[in-house]
DNA sequence: CAGCATACTTACTAGTAAGTAAGTTGTCAA
DNA sequence: TTGACAACTTACTTACTAGTAAGTATGCTG
């Protein structure tokens, strides 16, 4: 027997890849529901609004991340293992063709996003951009980075980066991603 | 007298705004027809096909581009001048309210964009990067940027870190992109 | 002034969007 | 075994999408 909420997590799945492949005004329940060989109906029942279902994609992203940051794993590496951690999950959203980072599609949508999910919206970045700035901060306290300016301002500058090299790979070629976080790595090299 | 192409040239100011404020899923004939009081089938008499409108938009901007890159002004600038006014032409996207930089609008859309769009977008950026490399390998030539990796690494560096932050602007704060382009001259100091 | 092109409008089409009301099926607990 | 609930389907609605066919007002040109 199909296990409770598997529906709507499959739901959660399609629905997020669709927004980090189409946009937030690019799909529509009809993907969902003809994917899924289910009827529209059947999102509605478990996602009565799109502003529903947009909000759980952005929520769970944010428990996942938080997740992330908080791993046993995590504990042991340096401040350069933890960057290039960081790092990978850009790396990890380009595996699926067409995909960019959450962020991104979040941001680029904003303008036409429903309130609640500009909320959240806004709570994700932060959420990065507050991991990022610790992680500066405390390198190079410890002698591991080396830039100028303040933690904000770097971290402000490496998530544009990342967030940019992930956009720009699909009007031009995914290694254009991994050029861009060599030069982030050298920009905070001692 | 309205002169010949106004109206013409009205749709495409529009739509353009329209593209870097909602995307290019974001914006309907209606929204452009009932903003300049003339009927949905106005629009279809100068671009009888949404795809039409949107190659439209972005051939302007190329040979606006190429326009800014041969100004005569340009000839007499250093190569520091030169990245900062190339810098500017982003912060000129986010005067107006929530626009972003024509090339993130499209590179978010990418997947859902008609080919022609799609090859357009493609030498848009094209354009942007070759500018730009040229400009880091010459200066660097110059003695005037430092810069460890190739000219294309950085221009691709120093792109993806103009867009993204000019798209995270609208989740965070607008003073965002400042911080960004001051990171990036940093980057490229002696 | 005849004829034609430009720049529209009126009135529509087919398709798709999100969303809803009411009915159906299967499972499980009392 | 009955009733309640979860997880749907069927069958719709309203609103909007891009796009079209046919008609009209205005002005230019030979």
């Amino acid at each position: 027997m199909t296990p409770i909420n598997d529906t709507k997590n499959q739901i959660i799945d399609l629905a997020e890849s669709l927004l980090l492949q189409r946009g937030y005004n690019g799909f529509s329940y009809t993907h969902i529901s003809s994917a899924l060989n289910v009827k529209n109906a059947a999102i509605h029942y478990h996602f009565p609004t799109k502003t529903e279902l947009g909000v759980a994609i952005i929520q769970r992203a944010r428990q996942q991340f938080e997740k992330w940051t908080l791993h046993p794993r995590m504990g042991s590496m340096g401040f350069a293992k933890k960057l290039d951690a960081f790092c990978g999950i850009f790396r990890d959203f380009l595996k699926f063709e067409g995909h960019v980072c959450l962020g991104s599609a979040l941001e680029h949508d904003f303008n036409t996003l429903p309130e609640k999910m500009q909320e959240e919206a806004k709570a994700f970045i932060a959420d990065f951009l507050i991991w990022l700035e610790k992680l500066l901060k405390e390198g190079r306290e410890a002698g591991s980075f080396s830039f100028s300016g303040t933690p904000k301002e770097q971290a402000v500058f490496v998530l544009a980066a990342l967030q940019g090299a992930s956009l720009m790979v699909r009007a031009t070629d995914t290694i254009y991603l991994d050029m861009a976080i060599r030069r982030i790595k050298q920009s905070l090299k001692k």
